[in-house]
DNA sequence: GTCCCATAGTCAGTGATATGACTACTCCTA
DNA sequence: TAGGAGTAGTCATATCACTGACTATGGGAC
């Protein structure tokens, strides 16, 4: 019961294709939830298996045709229903974490390179989670925005998102500034 | 291949038992890995019967024998060929955010409800690992710690647990605000 | 003319992760 | 003297998440 709901709550936004909903998932909800297309086909075909989505069939003559989706008035229940039940809280699940942990009785140059790589990465989402903020609240001032847009769900968890990576940047290069003075690398 | 090298980091810290690692998986390493105890039980096994880890039996008498691991130097390997195949970084996952992300369209109100229960709990593991922190420090502050301090490992993963929570506490509280303002509660 | 990319979707299989129900012993408290 | 909590560990099963290989078509680049 965990991605069917990341499924609706991307629904809500307007029809979907599976594919893409697949395009959704690596880049808005990407911040707090992945999955591969395979899965959202899987998901889409069950969800609307039990009428919480409905799907209506496109012709299109210069592509594929395709099925897009919309959440029904029992999705929208169960998603009512989803926000009672109490979520437990989850941890960050990072291999880099697990490198970190480790790094002390191993030798720390691989380790080094890939907390660079991921504070290069980590800014580049930043970036682009500025850039959707800023297509979400178009006009509008964030203030305003979240005093009176009509749609702040995506912004609010966008911000979240953005929020986790500019730590992970921040925390990537004091690591990794630690390990080199206390290592310094030959050459 | 993921559980499997979060208790291989968790090992280097000395000898565990099963039960013990539980333990340690419910606090220290909680902050980027959780499994209960039947999987590290499995997993020690595994590794085991492969032979990064070496488990030897300890006779109790005023409770139940026990079995203590430690890492082999077949382990240490296996970490070493692990911080050198590239991670790929990883999202929240987290239902709350999946929620936020849809309460344009539902009841705000158990939303609010959970963001406040959140903003707790991440105020309470905020505490939690400055206590944490302290006693991974000892007398030393936290600037000599980490220059010369001989297990910083376990340390700056705290130190990045500690930061992901007081943002999420932020983020919750900010939310809960919002939402608050936007749709004043009846009573 | 061929190759690659984008669109649109399916199938089969595996390994990782989680749930629930157990055993067994000791110490401490009510 | 029963019950609960803590220590220590096992078994079976379900579900999730992900990997990899596939089909099919149209459009543009070379």
């Amino acid at each position: 019961m965990a991605l069917r709901h990341a499924v609706l709550a991307a629904l809500l936004d307007g029809e979907y294709s599976g594919y893409q909903l697949a395009k959704a998932f690596d880049v808005s909800l990407s911040n707090f939830w992945y999955a591969v297309p395979q899965q959202l086909y899987a998901e889409l075909a069950k969800l609307e298996r039990e009428g919480l989505i409905a799907g209506r069939q496109v012709i299109q003559h210069d592509r594929p045709n395709k099925r897009l989706f919309t959440v029904t008035d029992a999705g929208l229940a169960e998603l009512a229903a989803f926000t009672a039940t109490p979520s437990k809280p989850s941890s960050i699940r990072e291999d880099l974490l697990v490198m970190v942990q480790a790094v002390d009785r191993l030798d720390p140059t691989p380790v080094i390179a890939q907390l660079e790589e991921r504070a290069v990465a980590a800014a580049a989402k930043v970036e682009i989670f500025d850039r959707m903020l800023r297509r979400l609240r178009g006009e509008l001032d964030e203030e305003t925005f979240l005093r009176e847009g009509d749609r702040i769900g995506p912004y609010l968890t966008c911000l979240r998102g953005r929020r986790f990576e500019q730590e992970n940047r921040e925390w990537c290069e004091q690591v990794t500034a630690l390990l080199r003075a206390r290592a310094p690398l030959p050459g």
